[in-house]
This record gives structure tokens, C-alpha cells and sequence, in this order.
DNA sequence: AAGCGCAACTTACACGTTTAACCCGTTGGG
DNA sequence: CCCAACGGGTTAAACGTGTAAGTTGCGCTT
């Protein structure tokens, strides 16, 4: 079945059709500053390259320079929802136009240890959700890995665009019930431990949003993805005197809206509720979902720049605008 | 920032610790078969590479061997959602446990052409959802891929893993509904063109289950993710006579539920719905609903040994048993 | 007219592996 | 007693690239 006759073609093949050396062709095809060469050796190196389909080994080249141009994006094994799919298609596109490529590696309970896979990969950066142990760290560093950086966990000195924006989402949805007159407010907590390293960001953005709205901190509840558990948590607020809750995500929303109808009541007059993300049916909800959402893409774009600037050495750009989360409004809230 | 005086630590740096030669390094690693090495030199150099921390070079490796153990995995443009996020999780354990890794591309629109990538990682195999032009074939061939599947896509005499599954999946709603008494099916196709290599192979196996069970081909509609055109189709579906309809995935049947509401009508006893991938809110939905779930884990596994085979040159293994999908029976129908 | 600088190349080495080919005891069989 | 076989290694040649360090030939200055 797989043909294993052909042999590669290699810079040497252009070479030779274009009658210079291999360093030449080298210097044409990756026009190496300070190297001068003449419009027809270039031309000629040119159609050669192309009339032959010549592709470099990456192989070759990262063993040379010690550098690849991958960037490595680590997946935890939660579940990964369609927002980290466009966030990731959006970062494949922003690191694409600065010419670097992005390889996305979901993790598995079953899998190797992560450090067999940059080990592999030779990436010039890893990105990752969770934190590095600090052996795991120095031995990417002594490797020549550039940059390390995992996007959320507990703050840090370093400036941690995706677990700033998790703040900025969480203080938004108190502030969007605060400006609807609500002065009570419940917390909707995800039931899978898995994503507490989303989940506190948020929630602690939520608080923050409290204190500046000069209301009480927020009656948290953990709500699994159950109409009739989901319908005890809205007793319980109820009786606590809540008329709105900030939802973890849409999912869990959806789940507190289910609670709601369960107990025979109404959104949003007996309850008020607000997700996160948008997902595709939070306006397909009963009624349409109010939700908080993240400009994906330009978050992307500045990870890819900060990337960018990792590997050149260069400082972090400015920090991600405050403007990329915004509440969509629809009838829950 | 980036430290890039720490040098990477080579197999010489561990033959110099044992106090032997590269070669025989390189044997006790990889333990190579038909070759003999005294226990003692064995443990000298499993000591030595365990104390230095050493990580074998991949680019060195596949640049040697001309294959590395990457498998790569092309994403379309279009959303991934949890169904899609959970195959590639379960994937990435399945090549694992066989010594592959598993790397993922999310496409993008501004992105280089696919061309580029799997130059860049020189990978075992290439899967792929959307089809390959000829030359792309070909060129990757040449390069020494071993392995280039279109998951889904038109109809070929290859067995097609995924494809076979979407059959089934089309098939098995029909299956149900006809079960439940209903003699006129509608079919609530995706209002996304990119998604038609999904939903295509779904219709038909729609249409499959139809002829089987003696009923008319299903009426099919578009059905957007708004509830006002889901109502629209709705009253165009009852006008039809038709009781029940299929859905392409949960998203299109929830929109097809919330069109059912908006129309002033309930389901199931008005229009029942079935889904597909039992998404985390189908039981949230009003009512909860009954779609049919695929077994990523297996279809996973069996995937992996595919790509095990064709990498080894042996034969395809034994096609996907039809149990990986089976009816989640909820309320809506 | 000698020398200098520069455009336009070429030569040659290094990157870290794998692996075929070779080498040197020791031992067992005929 | 000699040769073959084998255990336990070593040597050296690739793999395809980037790049520092030459090497020409030619036009210009002084």
C-alpha cells in the first residue's frame, strides 16, 4: 500500500537542476540577509524549487538551527467545548501569519507524560492550561523550548491573558445584574473539578464585581448538568432571598434555567441567569439565554503576539483590552 | 528570559558517563533486536541517561529514519464541538498506548496551505476529514507519509471509519422514530455549508432506514439555529403530515424544540425529535432530548489500530462494530 | 599598476541519531 | 587442533539542512 520507493527530494536535487550549490539554494529559498545573489541564479533556483515540488525537511532544519517553528498547545483532558475550539482554529490562523504552526496535543489519563511530547516535538513554545511542575519547566529551558507558559491557574507575577479575561468575564456578569436592579446574588459552580482552574478566575471576578457594586458576596452552589438537582440549588437560593445567578457557562446556566421550569417558576421573574460563552443554543434556551462573550479572536491574536515575542526575545505586548468580553443580551437576564 | 546557554544533552554526553560508545547507547534504548548487551552496560547507560535527564533528539531521529511517530490530525474550518473535542481526547490515549502522538491542526482560513504543514512535522500518517487533491497525495506520498485518510467525504471503495459511523448514526434515528409508530419523517438539515461532509452521510442513512422500514424518504428542511425560522419549518413539516424528524446533530434539534415552542405546540405528541451526539445539554432540554450517542472511545481505538496497521504495512483491521452508536431514549421522542 | 572592496558564489563542517559493517575474545564441535 | 559461531561491543557512514569561512573575478581608487 504505501509506496516507499520514492526518495525525497532535497535541496541538493535543486542544486543540481540549477547548476549552483547547495549553499546557494539554501541562501535563495530562506533569502538569508547579507548574501548577495544575481536575478538569474535566483530565478533559476526558483523554477527548480518548484518545477521539483521541493520540500525542506523540517526534520533537517530544526536538528540545525536547534529551533522549529512548531508552537505546542498542551489540552487538559476536560472537555473541550466549541469556545477552546474557535479560540484554537483563531490562534492557528494568528500564529499561521507569523509564520509559525501550531500543534494542539489533547491529553489523555492514558497518555505519556508531557514530557515525552515536546521531547518529540522540538516546539519553540509551549502553551499550557495547567501549571508546570518547576522540574518539567527547567528541563524545557535546557532544552531550548522559549517560551512556557501555562494560560490559567492561580495568579502569578506574569501577566496570564486567559486568566485575566476569566476575571473580566465573571466581574461582567455581576455587574450586568447589578445594573438590572438585582442586589442578591447566587453563583452557579461546576460539578467537575476538572475546571476549577476556570471556575475560580471567574468566580473570583464575580466577588470583585460584587464589592464594587456595593452588594453582598454571592451564595455559591455547585450545579451538575441535572434538571431536578439543578432544581433543589434554585429552592435553596429562593429561599435565600437570590433573584439572579451568574452561571459558570452556558451549560450550567442551561442546567439552572432546567431547575427553574423543574420547579415550576419562571425565568427570569422568579430567577434571573447569566452563562458564559455564547455556546451555538444559548439562544435556543427556554427563554434565550443572556450571556457573557469573549472575543475569541482577538485574544488569539495577542497570544500569538506575546508568543511571538517570547521566542524573538522581545517584551510581552501590552495587555489584552478589557473590551474583548462583552454580555450579549437576550430574555434570561 | 529565555536561558539559551544550557546546551541539550546528547547520547554522547551519555555514552561518556557509562564509558561507552554511542552505538551501544543508542541499542540499550532502543533495545534493538538481534543485538546483545551484558546486563551491566545495560544498567551503566539506563543509569547515566536516567541521571542526566536525557531526551533523545527527535528532529536527529527522524531526519535518521525518515519517519517520525507523529501522527497528524487536519481540522476543518468549521466549529468543533464536544463530540469532536472527545474523539481526538480518546485518540490521543489510543496512539499513545501503541507509541504515537498524536498532533492536531485546527485549519483556518488565513492559514498556509495544508502543503506546508506536513512538511514542517514529518509525520507517520496525515487523517484528514475533508478530502485530498490528487497532487496533495501524491506529494505527501513522495515525502514518505505513510498513512493519508479522508475521514468522511464522498462515497469511495476505501473503508471509511467515520463515514461508516455517520451512516449508521442517520439510520438508527430512523430506526427509532419508525419504531414509535411514525410513517412521515422530516430531516432538519444543517444551515452551514461546511458541514454537509458530516450531514450528507447522516441523510443518507436516513434515507437507508426509510427504505428498510417501508416508509417515504423523510421531507428535508434547512433548519438554521434561530428559533423564528425553526418555527417556520415546523408549521411547514405539520402542513406536510409529518409527526417526527431527525435531526442532524442536538444543536439543529434544539433549534427544532424552541421552534416547536414559538410555534405554540409540544413536543413530543405535536412533532418528536431525535438528535445526535447527546451534547451535555440535550437533557437540559425542553423537553430533554433523545438523540443517538457514538462511542468515541471505541471508534477511537479502532481508528488508532488503522493507523497502526498502515504505518507497519499490515492489512486493515476488522471494520468498526455497528454498536458504537446506540439511542439515548429522553423525552422528545 | 598594485591593491582594495565587493558581488557572487562554493567548500566544508556541524547538528544528534540510527544502523550496517567490522572487530576481538571465548567457546563448542568435528 | 582449527575453524565457526557468537556475545559484546566499536567505527563510521549516512540523513538534509544552515552557515561561517573561504575563493574567485571584476571594477575603482590612489
Amino acid at each position: 500500500m504505501a509506496e516507499r520507493n520514492t526518495k525525497r527530494v532535497t535541496s541538493a536535487d535543486v542544486a543540481r537542476m540549477a547548476g549552483v550549490s547547495r549553499a546557494t539554494v539554501s541562501y535563495v529559498l530562506n533569502d538569508t540577509p547579507h548574501q548577495t545573489i544575481s536575478a538569474g541564479t535566483r530565478g533559476r533556483v526558483l523554477d527548480a524549487a518548484a518545477s521539483l515540488g521541493y520540500a525542506p525537511s523540517a526534520a533537517a532544519r530544526t536538528l540545525r538551527t536547534g529551533r522549529s517553528d512548531v508552537v505546542l498547545c498542551l489540552l487538559p483532558d476536560w472537555p473541550i467545548g466549541s469556545e477552546v475550539g474557535a479560540l484554537l482554529t483563531h490562534l492557528s490562523g494568528a500564529l499561521a501569519r507569523r509564520g509559525l504552526t501550531l500543534a494542539v496535543h489533547p491529553a489523555s489519563r492514558e497518555d505519556r507524560p508531557i514530557s515525552e511530547l515536546w521531547k518529540v516535538l522540538t516546539p519553540a513554545a509551549v502553551l499550557a492550561f495547567e501549571e508546570f511542575s518547576f522540574a518539567e519547566i527547567t528541563a524545557m529551558r535546557a532544552a531550548g523550548v522559549a517560551l512556557v507558559v501555562a494560560l490559567v491557574g492561580p495568579a502569578r507575577p506574569e501577566p496570564r491573558e486567559l486568566h485575566l479575561s476569566q476575571r473580566l468575564v465573571g466581574r461582567l456578569q455581576a455587574e450586568h445584574l447589578a445594573g438590572l436592579g438585582h442586589t442578591r446574588l447566587g453563583y452557579a459552580y461546576p460539578d467537575d473539578d476538572r475546571l476549577r482552574y476556570f471556575a475560580d478566575p471567574r468566580l473570583a471576578g464575580t466577588r470583585e464585581g460584587c464589592v464594587d457594586q456595593g452588594l453582598a458576596q454571592p451564595e455559591v452552589r455547585t450545579v451538575p448538568l441535572d434538571p431536578a438537582t439543578a432544581a433543589e440549588a434554585v429552592t435553596a437560593w429562593r429561599a435565600a432571598g437570590v433573584t439572579a445567578v451568574c452561571a459558570y457557562n452556558d451549560e450550567v446556566a442551561m442546567a439552572v434555567l432546567a431547575g427553574v421550569r423543574r420547579a415550576g417558576l419562571n425565568a427570569p421573574v422568579d430567577l434571573a441567569v447569566i452563562g458564559v460563552d455564547d455556546i451555538p443554543v444559548a439562544r435556543l434556551a427556554e427563554p434565550p439565554l443572556t450571556t457573557v462573550t469573549t472575543d475569541q479572536a482577538a485574544v488569539a491574536v495577542h497570544l500569538a503576539g506575546t508568543v511571538e515575542a517570547a521566542i524573538a526575545g522581545r517584551p510581552a505586548p501590552a495587555p489584552v483590552p478589557a473590551d474583548v468580553v462583552r454580555v450579549v443580551r437576550r430574555e434570561s437576564a
